[in-house]
DNA sequence: TCTGGGGTCCTAGGACCC
DNA sequence: TCTGGGGTCCTAGGACCC
């Protein structure tokens, strides 16, 4: 048996949180240079306001409305999520943390009565962080995360599904018509892992909810789609396909990419973004304890404006896989360098870490190659203490002088109008009670 | 005029997730 | 004027091997 535990719009329910007089408004937290709506509050929900829309087509809703758009502020929303998840942990002896807001959680073992569990913790959660959560539980991952959507959308919109769902269903115990009756009142799209693609491909044949899809034969399924949508008509038939991976692998690639907050079209701005681009992404290469043997780098200007387009990228291999913040800043301005062309107003780029390995596996020099970098001992422990000065005194305390303010004018940086404090993370902006 | 069969590896592109 | 960022997995097709 799995439950899935899952943030109710997440974002906005860390921001409601410190602010509490957002409560019962309707709120959107933006993505990143305040472009589109990523989370949404019920209220901004029930205006019809959609996932992903763009700021300067709802923000008319302001005044009409009522509407509050904030910038994303995701340091309070990751310190917010580890809080939630240590507790969500409690509800089983294994965990997945499967993205900001959510985990899977393995109840293999667990005795008695797992709505009343499930609950218990949902109220601890809502108590401890302040953060309202849903929960679902059945048989397989997909199941669970099937009912994680009855539980927040019975909520939600009372009269869609039997009240008893809200915030917590169990979709393990329930009588085999129930189970059927709240599949069919679903859409096909809402399963996990049917995207709007194959949605469109199923209702040209004629399946339309998910009970039509869980009434697939899976080998039809699989000759039509592929194993992908195989794994998943089994899962929603009760028969598990995925577990509860509680240990994930190292990561494959690491990126960081950006787009700008204004159109760039010089190169030593875009040097410098790179490289600030290549500082975090070494961080986090290095917090996943691997090396890199190559570094792409690509710039772009928009598909959405006028004049001419030019997309280009570069992969630049390292003769020696490192996890050096400067090595791999220097690779990534060399690449811009390379494929930089001047006349466009570029504005997205990136870096990409590739060919990740263990930083167990060390590779010694040839001796034939010149020895003209310091012993790697060396900058191993100057990258581990600038990493602890980082973490303690702030994000770029220290940074390569690439990044820093001897360079050109940060023309390029984020656009964050309406930016929250880092309420748990920083401590002047720490809240004072007063009484 | 005639030109095998089976396998691996790599890459690009598509689809999905939040 | 203004449209995010960071991932994963699968498949098809080409290059190459014996």
């Amino acid at each position: 048996m799995y439950a899935l535990v899952d943030g109710n719009n997440f974002y906005v329910s860390c921001e409601r949180v410190f602010r509490p007089s957002l409560n019962g408004r309707p709120v959107v937290v933006l993505s990143n240079n305040d472009g589109c709506a990523v989370a949404r509050s019920n209220e901004a929900k029930a205006l019809g306001i959609p996932m992903g829309a763009p700021w300067f087509q709802i923000q008319h809703l302001q005044h009409a409305a009522g509407l509050v758009g904030l910038s994303a502020n995701f340091t309070l929303y990751g310190d917010m999520s580890d809080r939630m998840m240590s507790l969500a942990a409690g509800l089983g002896p294994t965990q997945e943390i499967y993205s900001i807001d959510e985990s899977f959680v393995g109840l293999h073992g667990v005795r008695g009565d797992l709505v009343a569990r499930a609950r218990q913790v949902r109220s601890r959660i809502l108590r401890w962080t302040g953060l309202p959560t849903c929960i679902g539980m059945a048989p397989t991952k997909t199941l669970a995360k099937l009912a994680n959507h009855i539980a927040k959308t019975a909520e939600r919109k009372p009269g869609s599904y039997p009240a008893e769902h809200a915030q917590v269903c169990h979709l393990g115990t329930l009588p085999a018509q129930d189970v059927d009756d709240v599949l069919a009142a679903t859409a096909v799209g809402e399963v996990w892992g049917v995207g709007p693609r194959i949605a469109k491909q199923l209702q040209a044949v004629g399946i339309h909810t998910v009970l039509d899809l869980a009434r697939m034969n899976p080998a039809t399924v699989r000759s039509g789609w592929g194993v992908v949508l195989e794994r998943t008509v089994r899962e929603l038939q009760g028969q598990p396909c995925m577990s509860v991976d509680d240990a994930p692998a190292p990561k494959q690639q690491i990126a960081c990419t950006r787009s700008f907050g204004q159109p760039v079209c010089d190169l030593p701005a875009l040097v410098q973004a790179v490289s600030e681009f290549a500082t975090r992404a070494a961080q986090k290469l290095r917090q996943q304890h691997s090396l890199a043997a190559g570094l792409l780098v690509f710039v772009r200007t928009s598909p959405h404006r006028a004049g001419p387009q030019c997309s280009r990228s570069v992969v630049v291999p390292l003769r020696l896989p490192t996890d050096d913040t400067l090595a791999l800043v220097q690779a990534a301005a060399e690449g811009m360098r390379r494929m930089y062309v001047p006349g466009h107003a570029f504005v997205k780029a990136g870096v990409m870490l590739l060919d990740l390995l263990p930083a167990s596996v060390q590779q010694g020099l040839l001796a034939l190659e010149p020895a003209d970098e310091p012993p790697a001992r060396d900058r191993t422990r100057l990258m581990t203490a600038v990493d602890a000065i980082n973490e303690r005194y702030g994000q770029g305390t220290v940074h390569s002088a690439a990044t820093g303010q001897a360079g050109p004018p940060r023309t390029w940086g984020m656009r964050q109008e309406r930016l929250t404090p880092q309420y748990t993370t920083r401590l002047a902006d720490i809240p004072v009670a007063r009484a």
